[in-house]
DNA sequence: CGTCATTTTGACCAGGGTCAAGACTCGTGG
DNA sequence: CCACGAGTCTTGACCCTGGTCAAAATGACG
């Protein structure tokens, strides 16, 4: 039987809020910070503990043996991270801007006594996480470089935009080479999708890290045609 | 609590042996047949069953809006298919030869009252699926066209191949544009792919659905540099 | 104001897609 | 038994998307 512990300090509400299906958990574990250039985990690592996210993005990444990088995910807060195979995580885990994470003892994944509640919301997120991968499959494999990027705009600015009058403000945590390691692009060519979709009218550019949809439509449909 | 009923008539025992590290469980439900042409499920189907492929193989796809289709994944003996997400299957299920495959409810995935061994059982394929989606993610976005290939055919080696007198032979159930699907590439490309690992002395053709690996280590190779 | 990292833009080129034609296999029917 | 046709696979010619290389713009920071 787990020990209970009171939560930590109330959880920091930091610019990511919540995600709306997010499941809230009671759990006897503190919460801990994290923040970019520290890994969570690495690709090897015995996985003691998965994570939720409580504030702040992080990023999946696995490595070819001759040193290329494939982007696997990024995470929003809400969504579940370190999903073991055989007792050991399978890819880099780092942070885009400081946060927050909430640890699970990776041992509720597979043995449902101790906390349920917590071993069926991890089975759910274990699911979703294989919905989500399908789907980007397609995008790896059938699209073309400006589909792509639109596509994952799209996505992005259902996670974390936000809408003012009309026109979703969507702030970027991750640079040009994490986008094109997600998408299986260059920077060059992520840059070049974003000022075709800037001179399209689709979006605006704030600064490299900051934009605004203008035409969401638009862009959800160059996400799957051309 | 569930009925448990004898099991169904001896597992046929196919060209497909069952996978090393397969699990066997004994379960209520009778095993069922499939064919290539008819689905197993399709996608948006209701999930009401899991399945651990017994003999035969099956193809996971998914489609783009615009009518493109991405292969998810080829399931070989011992591996389970199925896992849904909020209630529904993600993609369509087709069997490429004949087969057998036993149903598991997909209550016991999120529930483990009932089975706890099915229930385990079950979680650890979602979770050995998660590995196997993430290499996949490195192939589709980092590696060429010649590389995906030669990963493939390495990957079907260790699944799927037989060894005689230190020669893989290896049989492919799928047709060209399947493979091409799966790595996203075309049926052209596949081929020439091919033609070129028959050329570099790696492997040999007898059909094109029937190959020898003569030279494993150079395979392992090209997927890796080049 | 200088340095460094990131982003953008341009010029060039090649990997692989597209289109088209042949080769090969297999099933069907005359 | 052979002709025919359909489907799959292979090969060739061509060309476009997107990668590569290089340089200029932009911005952060000391």
């Amino acid at each position: 039987m787990y020990v209970t512990l009171p939560d930590s300090p109330a959880a920091p509400v930091g610019q990511w809020g919540e995600a709306k299906h997010s499941i809230r958990l009671r759990s006897p574990i503190h919460q801990q910070p994290v923040s970019p250039g520290a890994a969570l985990f690495r690709d090897g690592d015995e996985a003691r503990w998965l994570y939720k996210v409580v504030t702040g993005v992080l990023r999946l990444s696995s490595f070819t043996e001759s040193g290329r990088r494939q982007v696997i995910a990024f995470v929003y807060p809400g969504e579940f991270v370190g999903f073991p195979c055989c007792g050991v995580h399978q890819c880099d885990c780092e942070a885009l801007v400081p946060g927050w994470v909430q640890p699970f003892p990776a041992a509720a994944l597979t043995d449902q006594r101790g906390d349920p509640e917590t071993h069926a919301a991890l089975v759910t997120a274990a699911l979703r996480e294989i919905r989500a991968m399908q789907e980007h499959f397609v995008t790896l494999g059938r699209k073309s470089a400006s589909e792509r990027l639109a596509a994952f705009l799209s996505a992005l600015a259902s996670r974390a935009g936000a809408e003012v009058d009309g026109v979703t403000h969507l702030h970027l945590p991750m640079c040009r080479a994490d986008i094109a390691d997600f998408l299986g692009l260059t920077t060059e060519t992520v840059s070049r999708g974003m000022t075709h979709l800037r001179q399209a009218g689709i979006i605006e550019l704030d600064d490299p890290q900051n934009l605004r949809i203008l035409d969401r439509s638009a862009l959800d449909e160059a996400a799957e045609n051309d």
